[in-house]
RNA sequence: CGGGGAGUAGCGCAGCCUGGUAGCGCAUCUGCUUUGGGAGCAGAGGGUCGCAGGUUCGAAUCCUGUCUCCCCGACCA
């Protein structure tokens, strides 16, 4: 993409409304713009990663057997009305009537219309286990939205709904979850520690919420320092053992920690941190498949109600949650895994003859490699570049420039160390395409 | 919802107290000079001063109402 023909608005000046440093660089950045409380527009920055976060969690999904499907964001007030949540939910649902005066509402989450499509089209103990997901726009009127798409109230959540024919099914599905959650978040860089949650109004006994360390987190956790020691290559590759040993580990959120009488972890161990909640499951059991009607024939010919789980992950959330985790003075740094585009190629001097022939050709081989390069072929200052490219933080900035090309090099930085290296031409691109 | 703060150009702000018809920096545009880490000079464009009503010869400024946004608390991916 070249800069000079895309929609990149950065700003040298942070927006007043923002606190925390991640809802800073994305207005900085140019990846979002606020149009009411709580809600933003995704810009063409902003909408890359997006697509990248999304990515990995479908990825995931996947790889753990869940089945993706869509379901839509307006939903029927019967079928909340059927499962008892209707009233139960509380103002921070949307609610809403269409011409014909029938009560309608956008979907905060989706057990309701998940169950519902299930119970008509899974019969048999044969049909089961099954875990479906989708990923779609949830909407939440949130007391207090803040700090930017953290904690917006229309909001992008990856949610996976499990059915299985008995308990036992229930928690080989929540630990099928439980594993692609690791391997999600350690993909983007994160470090998500499993959390023991409280069970709360959807019941069941079941629960883990996964947070992001980081200062700015909404939650104060106290947990086990082996946690911290857990490494990525762990994650990526997390069995059930590894299940077994994380939850085994103490790690509670500060109201809970507070009523446990014995805290088992000693007190050199006990760390306390804050955390951002980036995902969060539950078994639940039966509560919505009774509530609803859905059962599916035993082999014996009897009728059973499934053993159900969801499984949420806040993808936009994500975004943040990352940045927050990963950025410096200057701006953003993205993991390769999530960056919008790999490369921010810069030309010098856009009105150098030579050096724009060969700032053009490089970003030629460099799409033809399938690399992602973000071309700033603007005649601009080099000021003004580095300064754009380290805020939008691209993992590669690969520096074309006269006084280079007189020497025969282009100049190659990473990011996130800040190391320079002088390359021939080919040994920079030979690097950049190689990954 | 309770408490606090703010709405003036795309962004950051001044002006308001003490009414006289809107200004600064950044950004944008033009020209010239520049060009390896947010350039210099000269010029230009851009604003229903959140909205409505009132007071007044005259309102960004005073009064009333209203909408919106931000921050602190209870809620959540």
């Amino acid at each position: 993409m070249r800069l000079s023909r895309y929609f990149l608005p950065v700003t040298k000046e942070t927006p007043a409304d923002a606190q925390i440093v991640s809802h800073k660089l994305m207005l900085r950045a140019g990846l979002i713009r606020q149009t009411a409380a709580g809600i933003y527009a995704w810009l063409p920055l902003g909408h890359r990663v997006l697509k990248k976060i999304e990515q990995i969690v479908r990825e995931e999904q996947d790889k753990a057997g869940a089945i993706e499907l869509l379901m839509p964001t307006i939903q029927s007030a019967d079928l909340w009305r059927q499962s008892g949540r209707y009233d139960a939910y509380g103002p921070e649902m949307l609610r809403f009537k269409d011409r014909n005066e029938r009560e309608m509402l956008y979907g905060p989450t989706n057990e309701e219309v998940i169950t519902a499509i299930l119970r008509d089209g899974a019969r048999s103990y044969r049909d089961l286990p099954r875990t479906l997901y989708h990923i779609q726009w949830k909407f939440r009127d949130e007391i207090r939205p803040r700090f930017g798409i953290m904690r917006g109230r229309e909001f992008l959540m990856k949610d996976a709904y499990s059915f299985d024919i008995d308990e036992a099914g229930m928690k080989a599905s929540y630990e099928a979850q439980f594993v692609a959650y690791l391997r999600t978040f350690a993909r983007m860089g994160l470090q998500a520690v499993p959390v023991r949650a409280p069970t709360g109004p959807i019941g069941g006994d079941l629960s883990h919420e996964f947070h992001v360390l980081a200062d700015t987190g909404e939650s104060a956790l106290f947990y086990d320092s082996a946690l911290d020691e857990v490494t990525r290559e762990e994650l990526l590759s997390a069995d059930a053992a590894t299940i077994a040993r994380l939850t085994g580990l103490y790690a509670m959120e500060e109201e809970e920690h507070a009523k446990v009488a014995d805290c088992p972890v000693p007190a050199e161990r006990l760390r306390s941190r804050r955390g951002i909640e980036v995902g969060h499951i539950f078994a639940f059991g039966t509560k919505y498949t009774k509530s609803l009607g859905m059962s599916v024939q035993t082999a014996d010919g009897g009728q059973v109600h499934p053993y159900c789980g969801s499984y949420g992950v806040g993808v936009s959330r994500l975004m943040g949650a990352i940045i927050e985790a990963s950025h410096d003075e200057a701006g953003i740094v993205w993991p390769e895994s999530v960056a919008p585009f790999q490369v921010g190629l810069i030309n010098m001097r856009a009105d150098d003859g030579n050096c724009a022939s060969a700032a053009d050709e490089i970003y030629g081989r460099l799409n033809d490699a399938g690399v992602e390069t973000l071309y700033d072929d603007r005649d601009e200052r080099g000021g003004a570049k580095f300064a754009t490219m380290d805020v939008i933080g691209l993992p590669w900035q690969l520096i074309v420039g006269p006084k280079g090309l007189e020497k025969g090099v282009v100049e190659l930085k990473r990011r996130a160390t800040g190391e320079r290296e002088e390359l021939s031409m080919e040994s920079a691109l030979g690097r950049l395409t190689a990954a």
